[in-house]
DNA sequence: GTTTTAACCGGCAACGATTGCGTAAATTAT
DNA sequence: ATAATTTACGCAATCGTTGCCGGTTAAAAC
């Protein structure tokens, strides 16, 4: 088996205690410099490095956080990992990464089993599928410092990061208006997420702010988040048979966005025909077809400025009790 | 700060030892139906729950296996560790997913750190700009069980899992020149993986067998993965603008994939005038313009296989000795 | 009635590293 | 020359858990 060197090894083999060598590979001030040369001399022979599960468990820290995300293969959580680690390697930290697939079942057993590893903090943004917060309330109360990004939820007192949906609905429903379209309708993720409500606010304002009445009709949730592409294909398929069908289509969620392109290409749509504007941090949102309009969110940004708020609060020597929720705003980009 | 009820509380509120507590909660048979209901009722009671750093620490066990990539944002990748996923969970596994940005030098912490944080087992697909395997041979000298999956190396005897890169090149090659494509310019990732000079060899095949010459000009290595965009456009310009310019190009790697057509979109290309074929498990290459032909790699089994390997490795009472690399086929799909 | 044999449970040590405390020897101060 | 101090190190406990060795009862066997 793996069985790298331990102090101990170094410790029998130049006849010192552990305690010396400890103390040694420390630098402590108590140890003659002439022994410290023997054991660091030694401890790099025999490459030694400090057991990271006997610090966690002496010392309850792990140098590591937790990042929860519902999908990896969403670029938007790709990305806002990649902020996460571009600080936490700079500060020390690990990472390590799991993913819910939007289920709550998952959220659950990933959180714990970060929880009990002794990661040091959280990351998340929620499943879809979630509606009972109770388990990371425990944690939280427990004195687990959790920092929530993107879907972020009210239950919890802590810090939080996400984006100016409200705005970035509101602009990409604008200016669906003002390339002239009436009849727009809103494709949407799971409704107990902070950000399809935020959303549907903003392109309720912007229809308002155009005296464009509001149709219930034109509204489809698609609970699944997008993991389902039938349900989206139903939604626009639905959204397209009416009589007075819509001649434009906001999507507020990233994964559903993609989806609802394709089933505008598998349901032979003319372009021209229905407009489409979405939230989408897919590196290739520029070269689909059908082409669509798109909110972009500062996921990278995101994903620093969460983690450097998981490191506020777990470095901090007293409690906080004071905490933020930062807004960033997004970028909206116009079909050419 | 958050702290589970551990044995020993239990032990202490029970006024039992903790050896008992311990045998009673793992049903050891020296113990009375009767303490063992009290004590399992009261661990329920205060939501214990076993330490897994301990028992990592006792066992050297910590029923969780490390995976490195070079990009989650890749979605082989993210494919790959959800098939990976999809067993180790059932099995009782956890996985901690880490990436390289295809660095050397991030991929030589990240996998000390795994090794280090004892999982019991690494997946790994190398970074592209690993050159130096020396690390990786000698934590597997020292028993850490190691699987190789996609980006496979020669250097070190274990399982290793991978697509038949050469038939998947060779196909997409063929498909080219039987539209009539006679001047094939091919795309490439760095010279030192495997799965780069694989898939050279079918392209070369290919040539060979309808007879059309072998041209080095019309080979262009990006080195840096397509993670440099800029490195792919340069690529592209080149080759477009030799005098005896290709009618075709073969893309022989994911990400360059993209890159490729974006250049191609940028360039303001006429797709008829060029035409395009490359590896890629997008889940949007069908709604990419310029569109290209695309070969799948068997991304999710790919994961599945390799972590049935590696906890083949890892439950195996003796040492193995007879490895196997399996070779997944492809999917070549045609532009319609 | 004495010995065997279960059934049940506690104590100790160990996994690897750190740390407060104690202490011997060496050095300095008086 | 003696006391006070410094230097340099070892001991033992700790984190949470479990394996191993005991030991104490009681019932069963002889």
């Amino acid at each position: 088996m793996y069985k790298p060197a331990t102090i101990k090894d170094i410790a029998l083999a130049l006849q010192l205690s552990p305690s010396t060598v400890s103390r040694a590979l420390r630098d402590g001030y108590e140890i003659s410099e002439e022994t410290k040369k023997i054991v660091v001399a030694y401890a790099k022979q025999v490459n030694y490095k400090s057991n990271p599960i006997a610090l966690s468990l002496k010392n309850k820290r792990s140098y590591s956080i937790g990042i929860v995300v519902p999908e990896l293969a969403n670029s938007f959580f790709s990305q806002a990992i990649a902020g996460v680690e571009s600080i936490a390697y700079e500060k020390g930290y690990h990472t390590i990464i799991t993913q819910t697939h939007d289920s709550a079942e998952r959220e659950l057993i990933n959180v714990n089993h970060l929880a009990q590893r002794s990661v040091d903090g959280l990351l998340i943004s929620m499943s879809a599928q979630t509606s009972d917060y109770s388990f990371l309330k425990n944690l939280h109360d427990d004195g687990l410092p959790i920092v929530f990004f993107d879907r972020i939820i009210d239950d919890i007192d802590t810090f939080k990061v996400t984006s100016d949906n409200f705005s970035g609905a509101y602009n990409a429903t604008e200016s669906l208006i003002k390339t002239g379209r009436k009849k727009i309708a809103l494709l949407s993720n799971a409704p107990q997420l902070s950000i399809t409500n935020t959303r549907l606010a903003g392109y309720m304002k912007a229809l308002a702010d155009y005296h464009i009445p509001f149709r219930t009709e034109l509204i489809r949730n698609c609970s699944k988040g997008g993991n389902d592409y039938h349900e989206v294909e139903n939604a626009v398929k639905e959204l397209l048979a009416m009589p007075d069908k819509p001649d434009a289509i906001f999507v507020s969620s990233d994964r559903i966005s993609i989806s609802c392109i394709r089933a505008l290409k598998n349901l032979n749509f003319n372009p021209k025909e229905i407009a489409v504007a979405g939230f989408s941090n897919s590196d290739v949102v520029d070269l689909l077809q059908p082409s669509l309009s798109y909110v972009r969110q500062k996921a990278f940004e995101m994903g620093q400025i969460a983690v450097e708020m998981l490191l506020k609060l777990i470095e901090s020597k007293y409690p906080i009790t004071e905490f933020e929720t930062k807004v960033l705003n997004t970028e909206l980009h116009l079909i050419k």
